[in-house]
Order: C-alpha cells, then sequence, then structure tokens
RNA sequence: GUGCCUGUAGCUCAGUGGAUUAGAGCGCUUGUCUACGGAACAAGAAGUCGGGGGUUCGAAUCCCUCCAGGCACGCCA
C-alpha cells in the first residue's frame, strides 16, 4: 500500500471528478499534486489546503469547494471522517478501527516494521568517508560516515539492496610524505640520525607505529625505502580506521583504490571516450582565456589535456591531465563513477562535504560528455563541523597532528550519543561540537530520552514474565484509551519520515521524529500502566501489545539510525 | 569580487508558502510521585524568525537589497 498522503490525494481526486460529474464542482483543471500534509492533531491527522489552491481555477469560494470534496468523498476503511474547515481546509481523520489494527501489523512485521518496496529488485550504494590512510579518521570525516550508514541504513529499510563504500587513494604525494615521515619515526625509535620531513606528518601515531615496528623487526627495516614505510603505514592505519568506524556501527561492503582505475586502464578508456566525443582539447591555457592570462604564459609552458566542461553548463572547463603527463583527480573520479554504474547500481548517494561541490558537478558532466545518465548519483553534501573546546575553536591539521580522533569522542560521550549528534542537525546546517558541552551533557541527552522508551517497554515485558498475567493474544484493543491511539497515530508516521529523509536526502528527519515520538511515549507511559491492581487484565493484556509495537518501533529507529536499542540502561 | 550554504528562545537546533498565541532539546523557575527503571511527569518564564523593502487571500518560508559567519572559485585531492 502507498503511504497515506499519497492514498489520500488520489481520493481527493477522485472527490472532486465525483463532485464535477454531480454538478456540485464546476469543470477546470487539476493541478499535478494537490497537497495533503500530517495535521496539527486537534484537526484531524491530515489536512489538505486543496480547496484554497483550487479556488481560482474553480472560481468559487474555497470553503464551497472544500464542502463538496468532503461530501463526494469514497467511502475506505482507514478514513473515519472528512471536514471542511474555514477557510476552506479539508480535515482528514483516520478510522479508528483501521488505526487499531495497525497495532497488531507492526508486532507481526516485528524487525521489518514499515518496511517498504521503493527500492525492491534494485541495487543501491552509498559511498562515503573516503579519507586517504594518512591518519586517525577525524570528526569531520566522521560526519559523513554517520550521514552516509545512516543513507544505506535507510535505503535497505525501503528494499534496496545496498553497499557502503570507501573510495581511496594510496598514491600521490600526500602517502609519499607518509611514508617519509614513518621512516623518520622509525630511524628516531632506533636512535639513528633521522630527518622529519618539512610537509612530515607530525602525528603520534606514527611515532607509536615506529615502536611497534621496532618490537616486531628490530632494526631489519633500517635500510628499507619510502614505499615500504608508506605499506607498512597504510596497512597499520586501515586498521585504525576500519576498528574506529566499527566502534560507531559502521561497516563497510568495500574499499575500493583509485589505482585500480589506473591498473585496468579505466582512466584512460574515459579519456578515450571524451575525445571521441570532441570534449577534449590540448592547450596551455583554457579556450575561454582572458587576453591577460595569455599574455602571462611562460614561453615553452607545456600544453594540458583539458574537458570542454563548459559544453554541459560549467563555468570553465577542468584539466583533465596536467602538463606533467599526470592526470588530475578529475579523470579517475570520472572513471570511478562510471566504474559504479557500470557495476548496475540504479542509486547512488555520495556523501562528501560542501568543499566537493565542484568536484561533484564535474564529475556529473563528464559522465553526461561519455553518454551515461548521471540521474542515479545523488549528492549528499554536508557543511563542516566546527570543533569547540574550552570556548577556542580547534583548527584541525591531519599532517600537524592537530585533531580530535573519532576514537577519542568515543570514549568520552559514547557511540551512541556521537551519532545521534551529528545525525540531530541538518547537513545543510554547519555543526558546532562543543566537546566540553558534549561530555558535560552526556547524561542530559535526548538520546538517553529516545532509548528509555526502548527501556521502558522491555522494563514491562520482563515484569509481566514473573506475573500471572495471561499475555496471549487476541487482546481487544478497542479497550485502548485516546492517549494510546493517539500514540498509535503518531507510530504511523515512521514511514512517511522514512520516505521524506530518503527523497529529500535528510536523514536528520529521522533523529527528530524519534525525539517526538519518544515524547509522546514517556507521558503515556506515566498514565498508562499495564501491571497495577486496578487495571483490569483485559485492559492490561490491550495495553500489553501497544508497548510491544510501541517497542518494535522504537528498535526500528534506533537501528535505522546506527544506534543501539538497549533493554537496561 | 562572483557563486553556494547559514543567520529562528540564554545555548544547540527543527520548521523553507498554509490554520488566531512560531516549535523541540538543554539551561532557568515552580510543582508531582512509597505502582512496570526518575536518564520520568506537570506547569511556567523566555523570540523585532539578522535589518529594510516588495509579491500573495496568506511569508520564518518566495523576490530585491543590506549586514554577519562558513565554503568554493588551482595543471591540490
Amino acid at each position: 500500500m502507498d503511504l497515506l498522503p499519497i492514498q489520500l490525494e488520489i481520493l481527493i481526486r477522485q472527490a472532486i471528478h465525483a463532485a464535477q460529474a454531480a454538478g456540485d464542482l464546476p469543470e477546470f483543471d487539476l493541478p499535478e499534486s494537490l497537497t495533503v500534509q500530517r495535521a496539527d492533531p486537534a484537526h484531524g491527522d491530515y489536512a489538505s489546503p486543496a480547496a484554497l489552491q483550487l479556488a481560482k481555477a474553480a472560481r468559487r469560494k474555497p470553503l464551497d469547494i472544500a464542502t463538496a470534496v468532503a461530501a463526494h468523498m469514497p467511502a475506505v476503511d482507514y478514513v473515519g471522517a472528512i471536514t471542511a474547515a474555514p477557510p476552506g481546509f479539508l480535515n482528514i481523520r483516520l478510522a479508528d478501527d483501521w488505526v487499531l489494527e495497525q497495532v497488531e501489523a507492526i508486532i507481526a512485521a516485528r524487525d521489518d516494521v514499515f518496511a517498504l518496496e521503493i527500492g525492491a529488485g534494485q541495487r543501491a550504494q552509498v559511498e562515503c568517508v573516503s579519507a586517504n590512510p594518512t591518519g586517525p579518521i577525524t570528526v569531520g570525516r566522521t560526519r559523513g560516515g554517520v550521514i552516509g550508514s545512516t543513507m544505506a541504513n535507510l535505503l535497505a529499510a525501503l528494499g534496496y539492496a545496498v553497499e557502503l563504500e570507501y573510495y581511496f587513494n594510496n598514491a600521490g604525494r600526500q602517502m609519499q610524505m607518509l611514508g617519509r615521515s614513518l621512516q623518520a619515526r622509525y630511524l628516531e625509535a632506533l636512535g639513528l640520525a633521522f630527518e622529519l620531513p618539512a610537509e612530515g606528518y607530525q602525528g603520534d601515531y606514527l611515532i607509536e607505529l615506529a615502536k611497534q615496528l621496532v618490537a616486531e623487526h628490530a632494526d631489519a627495516l633500517k635500510d628499507e625505502s619510502w614505499e615500504r614505510f608508506k605499506t607498512l603505514a597504510e596497512v597499520a592505519i586501515f586498521e585504525w580506521i576500519e576498528a574506529s568506524l566499527n566502534r560507531i556501527h559502521m561497516k563497510f561492503d568495500e574499499f575500493f583504490n583509485e589505482n585500480s582505475l589506473y591498473e585496468s586502464s579505466a582512466v584512460w578508456e574515459v579519456l578515450e571516450a571524451l575525445e571521441q566525443r570532441g570534449y577534449v582539447y590540448r592547450s596551455v591555457l583554457h579556450a575561454a582565456a582572458t587576453d591577460e592570462e595569455r599574455a602571462q604564459v611562460k614561453p615553452g609552458a607545456k600544453e594540458a589535456v583539458w574537458f570542454r566542461s563548459t559544453a554541459f553548463g560549467d563555468e570553465k572547463d577542468r584539466v583533465l591531465v596536467k602538463s606533467t603527463g599526470e592526470p588530475t583527480y578529475v579523470l579517475p573520479d570520472i572513471a570511478y563513477h562510471k566504474n559504479k554504474l557500470d557495476r548496475g547500481f540504479h542509486y547512488l548517494v555520495n556523501v562528501l562535504g560542501t568543499d566537493h561541490i565542484i568536484e561533484a558537478q564535474t564529475v556529473a558532466r563528464g559522465l553526461e560528455a561519455i553518454g551515461y545518465d548521471p540521474e542515479p548519483v545523488h549528492v549528499l553534501l554536508h557543511q563542516f563541523v566546527t570543533l569547540f573546546e574550552g570556548g577556542e575553536k580547534r583548527r584541525m591539521s591531519t599532517r600537524k597532528g592537530e585533531y580530535v580522533t573519532l576514537d577519542e569522542l568515543v570514549a568520552d560521550v559514547g557511540a551512541d550519543v556521537v551519532r545521534y549528534f551529528i545525525l540531530a542537525r541538518s547537513p545543510n546546517s554547519h555543526l558546532d561540537f562543543d566537546l566540553d558541552l558534549a561530555r558535560t551533557q552526556a547524561n542530559e541527552n535526548p538520546v538517553y530520552y529516545i532509548q528509555n522508551a526502548h527501556v521502558r517497554c522491555a522494563g514491562i515485558f520482563r515484569q509481566v514474565a514473573e506475573s500471572d498475567l495471561d499475555t496471549t493474544p487476541p487482546a481487544d484493543l478497542s479497550l485502548l484509551g485516546e492517549q494510546e491511539r493517539a500514540f498509535v497515530r503518531k507510530l504511523l508516521e515512521l514511514p512517511e519520515i522514512m520516505v521524506q529523509a530518503y527523497t529529500e536526502l535528510a536523514p536528520h528527519k529521522l533523529a527528530f521524529y524519534a525525539l517526538e515520538l519518544a515524547r509522546e511515549f514517556h507521558p503515556m507511559y506515566e498514565n498508562v500502566r499495564v501491571l497495577h491492581s486496578e487495571v483490569p487484565h483485559d485492559v492490561a493484556r490491550a495495553r500489553l501489545r501497544l508497548y510491544a509495537a510501541a517497542q518494535m518501533v522504537f528498535k526500528r529507529l534506533l537501528t535505522l539510525m546506527g544506534m543501539s536499542a538497549p533493554d537496561v540502561m
């Protein structure tokens, strides 16, 4: 079944046509979409301002249109009442019986509760983190990881077969510098003469790693090249990275090495494809260079290979191969995305920091230029993380060894808090991560409020197991009161939130919904007791079904966010 | 300088055209409870939605302009 707002929109359309056929409304063209949204509970479950939108075309008062639509609304089991309200809203209330039936449907679905089929039979891939293995995972990269893994969980719930991928480059100047830095630290640990490169990596982790190497190999490596040390560093750092990410419940299916695109010559095939289609030229300067730029060209300057990206709306052409003969990052990146599409993924998400926006656009243009449709590639950009400690902004640099690692953060506040803290804001908003605040507020956190809802449900069932209450279904759910029914209505919002988070690439919607749901749960828990001498057994049994459903949904929600759903805290 | 993002309660942030009083968490004030885990519940104070102008039946939301912060404008990745 489609989501309720979609169903309701269809019903409203049918009602309009019926009203027109009956002569209660004049003929007019309907817009492509009519708004149906969640309503203030005082008004109903859903509301539609459709009549207000149609007033002009129909040349009738909005309230008259709404009244006519309400009168001709087709009867279905899930709609209880539809009424017109000034100035022309349609208020729709779900049928009570139908709402109560959903309690059993939720329980029956278990861990798959609210699973959807949007992506059924399709493959999706989420790429995130993708930091080169030059040091520990920092807080900045963590944001992309949390967002990416949540999107991956979400896509799986929508029916996609999902893979999580990490793209990296273990060649290049950065990695050479890493190798040389480790080499220096190794010689230092042996007490030999050493020189840390001027642009070298200064983090303590290389000193630690060097000590390990001495412990394992003594001085056997002292005459090895920097390449050997680069490999040693890379292997060790990747182990750390994977372990760190595992701590926040992230597991990658694939680590994709950029270098494989050279080994398979995929990079050069892309260049050839671009060339064949006429989007490549060789020149010292880009085609739209100004006279001023031309005047500054030094004699004997070598030509570079350019991508005519302006043919696809770019503001300037981009270099594919430098005058040194070495490709820029652009070329392998296009090859990488071609590779992803060739692997048969139907839906791709790239989680990137906003500083990579140009890169994302260039890749899309490159794919188009070689005849690929970039439509399946969805770019989820997130703003930066600024870390504060002691009221001061902490500037991060992996190379200088200035950073706060994910591990430190997890050690301070725990994995669930890290994930929720990051997830509970729009990717579009700058994230000020105040370390002191995170530490002191660890116990005053929404995370615990949400998880406590799950704990309380689990607690009830622990107690029930020791009581003499007969828990075998069925239970008479009609014994549930208003507060309980309102809560079930809130539970039923989750699939709509999931679809919104998916279509808008906005995983933070899950985090806010979780808090709202907990906010409705706890007051109910205070009032709606199960095990109490004054609660009749049949009422207690009905309430147990409610709490079983609540527990199921909280677990689903926490799992989607990559958080744990504890039974005790 | 140009483009993109951001500016909403003391703090951290939702909400980006729809329903008299603009929401949440934290913090603050005042209460509740010898019933399933109190990391709870209830009540309250707190906002010129950065400033100004415009469009609309209706604007935090769209348009213009100004102010403030971030990011991007490389033959770096």
